[in-house]
DNA sequence: CCGATTGTTTACTAGTCAGTAAAGAATCTA
DNA sequence: TAGATTCTTTACTGACTAGTAAACAATCGG
């Protein structure tokens, strides 16, 4: 009913997202967002709601779409599943560097909101919980396939930090082989794992 | 030389550090260090220079004052010293939990600007590099003692993602059980290093 | 075709931002 | 005491901030 909406909003959040990808949340005006979209301010607010909400529903997209295809890809995946993400993050530095340097726009946004704002907590536990459950899974495929014995949930924490601990490097400026190092410490220590 | 500074630098820049560390760099103003400090921004502007030199002095404040005393009691310690830092850092939650959900300044500054500020890239490197140097030197006592066999650096490196893991966990709002649980997960991957 | 509803456009606002100019005050060297 | 130097105080700036009011346009159901 009434007229309808001339542009995608699907299409529009990715570029906001994308903004505040790279900027970070407070570094992000709104005239940022209407260069990055062609969109007039009133259009976005009429759409998003607040610069903030912009940002959550930002993060929403990438919880529920680009980083759940990762999610699925580790699911059930064994131990070859979960060192195959370390590699794939410390290999996007040499396909798309200047992007690989900007990390994750949800770690990043956890780093910078996570402990004012409580609707960016609600999505840190969220991607918390989403990491762990994909972590565990695959090692509990591994425990079902023999690779691994006991101690799965333990594991998943440390695979959690791993992960974390990757993004954050890369955020802050580590080169090439400095990542490339920490990819290979964090599958050596997947390796560790297998039942000998 | 002429008229002398009436207020101490050093503990100025504490509380400066104290706000940045807070509410991140972009979402600190000028009005909110004065009210912090006491000082007029003009005093301010006198003392440090721009609100980005302000922040590279806190970090700088914190990585050779508090963070060098951390690194220290790691320093040649074995694999206790190494597992003791994360108990510590899992226990300030219950000291004092405010500051604890905080995080790490240093760190929250290089997801927040490690990439796009050079002058925060480069205290990202020196991070990065004085954790690394503190863990492979406690490696290296550990393996001395016979605590352990081989492989240091990957160890340290993967003591480093750990370490950084649990800070971004903590700032994205992990509560105490899951705190609890990722350091009692980082100790026994420690544990596992152990020579049997 | 009509009224209701929604989107678009334009212009605007009050407030806040980082940073500074300028004058007065206190201490230095000589 | 004199002049140079530095700090402190006050007031200010122009640019930018997030968010909105209101007129206009387009599409809806009936």
């Amino acid at each position: 009913m009434g007229r309808p909406r001339e542009f995608d909003t699907d299409a529009a959040i990715i570029q906001v997202a994308d903004v505040f990808w790279g900027a970070g949340f407070e570094a992000t005006s709104i005239a940022d967002l209407e260069e990055a979209t062609g969109l007039a301010r009133a259009r976005l607010y009429a759409a998003f709601g607040t610069k903030r909400d912009m940002l959550h529903r930002s993060m929403d997209y990438y919880l529920d779409g680009p980083l759940e295809m990762v999610f699925r890809r580790v699911d059930g995946g064994g131990l070859d599943a979960i060192a195959g993400w370390f590699q794939s993050i410390a290999q996007l530095r040499e396909r798309d560097p200047q992007r690989a340097m900007m990390g994750c726009l949800v770690v990043n946004s956890l780093v910078e909101l996570g402990d004012t704002d409580p609707r960016v907590n609600e999505r840190g536990d969220r991607y918390r919980a989403r990491v762990l459950t994909a972590f565990t899974s695959a090692l509990e495929a591994a425990v079902e396939q023999g690779e691994i014995e006991g101690d799965v949930s333990q594991r998943a924490n440390v695979a959690l930090m791993l992960l974390l601990g990757m993004f954050v490097s890369i955020k802050s400026g580590a080169d090439g082989p400095a990542i490339a190092a920490l990819a290979d410490a964090a599958t050596a220590t997947i390796d560790s794992w297998r039942a000998r």
